[in-house]
DNA sequence: ATTACTAATGACAATCATTACCAATAGGAG
DNA sequence: CTCCTATTGGTAATGATTGTCATTAGTAAT
């Protein structure tokens, strides 16, 4: 499984020496799950898809893993309501680029979209700008979403 | 405690009726306790102040009861990725109006912010229409959130 | 007021995601 | 190849939230 295709893992050994830690299997075989998939993972499925190759990898491992790669800025941590985080690679990475998400309230099923990014471009310029000087606050991240029912929950 | 300084939670006997629930004493001191505060409580938070004048409430019954509030309109509830869900009356009781957080990262304070609304609403405007008819969704809330390090953290 | 019906409660146990601990293992610099 | 120490895996612990169930208390109708 690593690498598979050519777009493994191979991207970060250099990020990761930089930043002091060591290219382990289990990093490599979390980054390369949360690589190959347009999903957003909890961290046990995450386990679950990396247990299939590496099946003495521990779910603790998982964990510890995705909060350094948090840290690092290469993996984005998302709190949907559902009582469980969801993973995804961070825009650098995966292949998405920019995108924010729509939530189901009642399924919890997820869209992403990048639309109208034009918009938000403008009104984030603006609004971080003042914010910033405003409370002498040191913004480095923005989290948008949308929020309702989904057209299959709204037909039931 | 209930009614302090007439702002007590007589305002919704009447929505609850509607929906076809009960007034209740817990329900009332909850209310209380959230209309009597600017901060961001938890569950326990809230459960602690209801306890100091009625201490046979439960925690459970907290946490029924917030969700039901959550339910029906009147309460929200926000993860502000401290481990713990956070509550607020929602906009039209919590004499605050249409807000959002700024988060720190790292002490997970949480100022809330009325600024620039002006910015906001164009652009919510277009993308809520845009994004509700592209991908035939149902958006009835918004959630923005501006995460970083406030200034006490920074110096640190 | 009193009654009767059922929503709501409180105490406790159970669940479930996430963390702490610790002895054993394995990157990787030299 | 060796050594140092980051990293691991298994298990136990934590902590927020939810389920259970017998008891209590709103409230609509009498």
């Amino acid at each position: 499984m690593p690498n598979k295709n050519g777009t493994g893992p191979r991207w970060m050994h250099g990020k990761f020496k930089c930043c002091g830690y060591r290219m382990t299997r289990p990093r490599e075989a979390i980054l390369d799950v949360l690589g190959n998939t347009q999903e957003h993972l909890s961290a046990e499925d995450i386990y679950l898809a990396v247990h299939k190759f590496y099946s003495n990898i521990g779910l603790t491992t998982v964990y510890r893993n995705l909060e350094m790669l948090v840290n690092i800025g290469m993996v984005v941590k998302f709190d949907f309501g559902e009582g469980r985080s969801k993973y995804e690679l961070s825009e650098q990475y995966n292949g998405k680029g920019h995108h924010h998400h729509l939530v189901c309230k009642k399924c919890f099923r997820v869209i992403d979209y990048s639309d109208f990014m034009q918009d938000e471009v403008k009104f984030l310029k603006n609004t971080v700008k003042g914010l910033s000087e405003k409370y002498n606050f040191n913004i480095t991240d923005h989290l948008i979403q949308f929020l309702g029912i989904c057209e299959k929950c709204e037909k039931e």
